[in-house]
DNA sequence: TGCTAATGATCAGTATACTGATTGTAGGTC
DNA sequence: GACCTACAATCAGTATACTGATCATTAGCA
């Protein structure tokens, strides 16, 4: 069944490929369980990082969980708009907006830790104990290593 | 540094936010080597797949490559735009449209696939040869186990 | 034959995820 | 004090990636 025209490549051997798949299984996985309190994976990230480090920035913020500060501010918006959020420009730097949980946002947190506990457990489901050690191992070898080659490089807040 | 508040987690912990960043990771270094082509992953899946079956309908394509029919509607459309493919009412099914390449689609794939294969070797760059095995090995294991936790499973072509 | 369920495609709407440009503020230099 | 560079945030634009609704067509069935 070859073709002469192009060679003969079979796109489920690719990498890429089965990333992009493992990454729409894991939303898909994060939805399942969070999705009637309507926070997405992104979202669940920006709440536990303002979380653990109130009054942080919105570059800081965007570094910390690796996103760009174009798609971090339309994150902040949604939380912001739900009542999670609440944006202070900083007294020290006019620039910068600071950010806070609002009770809500507490709560909100609270109420998804189970679920995502649950969802992160689903996602590895498919593998031994033994198997998801190394499958992380590799995992946050190839992250970090290829950090720099991410659009959106992250940064460890110390 | 504990807070009373909410539990102690760390996103860089989790496998989700782990797979987001690897997927960030490898749309970035694949535009890297094929962005100046303007062809994107999903689009490179796509053009790969019709040449490996032309005439592919595009409900087919979808669930080929792993997407949801109004994903891949867009995904074509852009294609189709650029001169890369051609949508052709089957004559059997009037609802479906036939996609076949263009020659302009087989230069523009046949130009791709060495940049292509760089980039896939690039992402699993930091990994040895037994590494890479091991890890392409978990990665498809996760991937076909968890498929129908995926929102657009994928569908074989037999 | 006529009704109806199923199907392929498309559309509207939402949420990432980026690029590149612009705006406002800060801080250093002449 | 004026200028200039850097930087935080925002905006416009593009491309996934989904949901749910709609439309045309097909196919099964009474």
């Amino acid at each position: 069944m070859k073709r002469s025209q192009t060679p003969a490549i079979d796109i489920d051997d690719q990498p890429g490929h089965n990333i992009r798949r493992l990454h729409q299984i894991s939303v898909g996985i994060f939805l399942q369980e969070l999705g009637e309190m309507g926070i997405t994976p992104v979202q669940y990230a920006a709440l536990q990082t303002v979380a653990n480090h109130p009054g942080i920035d919105q570059r800081t913020l965007a570094r910390t969980i690796a996103l760009d500060t174009s798609t971090t501010g339309g994150v902040v918006d949604r939380l912001e708009a739900r009542g999670c959020v609440e944006r202070r420009t900083s007294p020290e730097d006019r620039r910068a907006r600071q950010l806070f949980l609002t009770d809500d946002g507490h709560k909100a947190l609270l109420d998804a830790v189970p679920a995502m506990l649950r969802a992160q457990d689903q996602i590895l489901g498919p593998l031994s104990e033994r198997q998801r050690a190394e499958f992380m191992k590799l995992l946050r070898l190839l992250v970090n290593t290829n950090n720099e080659h991410s659009r959106a490089p992250s940064e460890s807040m110390k």
